[in-house]
DNA sequence: GTCTGTCCTGCGGGAACCCGCAGATTTTGC
DNA sequence: GCAAAATCTGCGGGTTCCCGCAGGACAGAC
């Protein structure tokens, strides 16, 4: 059994390194990748089956690496392993899992007895384990009536590229004014018009506000943001 | 010679622990916080003189903790220790500098050596160190015509929050013609006219792609908008 | 003085936005 | 199968955005 760790930070993956051969014994090689772009390389090569990944790294993050790992094999058992809990990450993930796979979602916070209890259980027990906190972001993100439909997050996706309504709706293939619906119920859910001060009407540009609030919310981020950019310039560039 | 940590990694902040002590033999205690917010607390109880500190932690960041340390005592020598070198944090940390002040700014990428010659320069020698990276970023922000000026950043920023043109003429100042004016300079110093794909006209809202674009250069990010929003509800709030 | 730059400002118009209303279509629940 | 609910769509309007054009204010160069 080898272990493929990407992860950009050399501290951490030294920790995860030792980590893992703490906690999986039996394990063969453990390989060390410092960037997405490498893991998916390392992973096609060696054909690995298991792999702890970082989210946030630059030159192809976790999320683009996963899915192409996943689409290449989807068996693979992979434990994210990352900083934060946004509902960016949690969403991204969850749109890339293939079905019936085994992956894990730990935060970098937790103690070291959690991460390598996580490891036995993803790699060994092919069980899913999704952190206590990550999964309240999901029950928030998807169970709640409150967060964004899938369709509500493309559109929020492609508003933050800078889109316009005319250029979402052909992307869409919705007309004009469904195009507008969803961004109205997208202002709605996301608190747009909640002013901060008094009597402050017209204070807001609701389209720009509302990536400033999914921004801060978190239910976007930066590395989102980029994701759609390269898929745009793909569907475009063609 | 007391030194403050602040650092919310904890495999991070005991490396800079043990660094700190190795570089800085003759240093008495070494004192961590996990956040801006404690970071402040504890360099205004203890009256620490020197700080090592992350940028991007929750609950306060590194620029948001360094302006208020300044603030009450503009001689403190900062040594900044980052992921990354974005331009919105070196824009932010220039912004905040006090006139004559020491600091440093270090990327975690940066081989051991150079992290405990850094701390030897800016603590024992007051001199300011700044990482070549950086340094670059630095040259391409403000020397460059391509950058952009402190006024253009600021309507940028507010154009992030999701401010209108008027609500931002009223702030700044303005006539309403001059922000749009700067806008346009905004746009075209951004590139935001250059569209991937062909003939891809109408396709963009410019306001929102700007934002999209700075995001994707780093220009601006998550923290400084919300540092932004901060002072808005305070300005507005009152 | 004049000339050249840079910045602020107003005017005007075309395009894009936000959204209420109302009819058509689809989906859902029973 | 049918009614209720949710979605999609067009129309029309008020508002904001984007920006060319042009006139004023102020700086420095000659």
């Amino acid at each position: 059994m080898n272990v493929l760790i990407v992860e950009d930070d050399a501290l951490h993956r030294a920790f995860l390194n030792e980590a893992v051969r703490a906690a999986l014994p039996e394990c063969g090689h453990v390989i060390e990748a410092e960037n997405g772009l490498k893991g998916e390389g390392q992973a096609r090569t060696l054909r690995v089956e298991h792999v702890v990944m970082d989210l946030q790294m630059s030159e192809r993050n976790g999320i683009e690496a996963a899915r192409t790992i996943w689409r290449e094999r989807p068996d693979t058992k992979i434990l994210f392993w990352s900083n934060y809990s946004d509902e960016a990450y949690v969403r991204g993930v969850a749109r890339i899992v293939p079905e019936g796979a085994t992956y894990g979602y730990v935060l970098k916070s937790a103690s070291e007895e959690r991460l390598k209890l996580a490891l036995r259980s993803v790699f060994v027990e092919s069980q899913c384990v999704i952190d206590r906190e990550v999964r309240g972001i999901q029950q928030k993100t998807f169970g709640n009536s409150l967060g964004l439909t899938d369709v509500e997050y493309e559109i929020l996706v492609d508003v933050a590229l800078g889109l316009t309504d005319k250029a979402i709706a052909k992307r869409k293939h919705l007309s004009l004014r469904s195009v507008q619906n969803r961004l109205q119920q997208l202002y709605e859910k996301l608190g747009v018009y909640e002013t901060p001060g008094q009597g402050s009407e017209g204070w807001f540009n609701l389209r720009t506000r509302a990536v400033a609030v999914a921004l801060s919310r978190k239910v976007l981020n930066a590395s989102a943001i980029e994701r759609a950019e390269r898929d745009l310039r793909q569907s475009a560039g063609v």
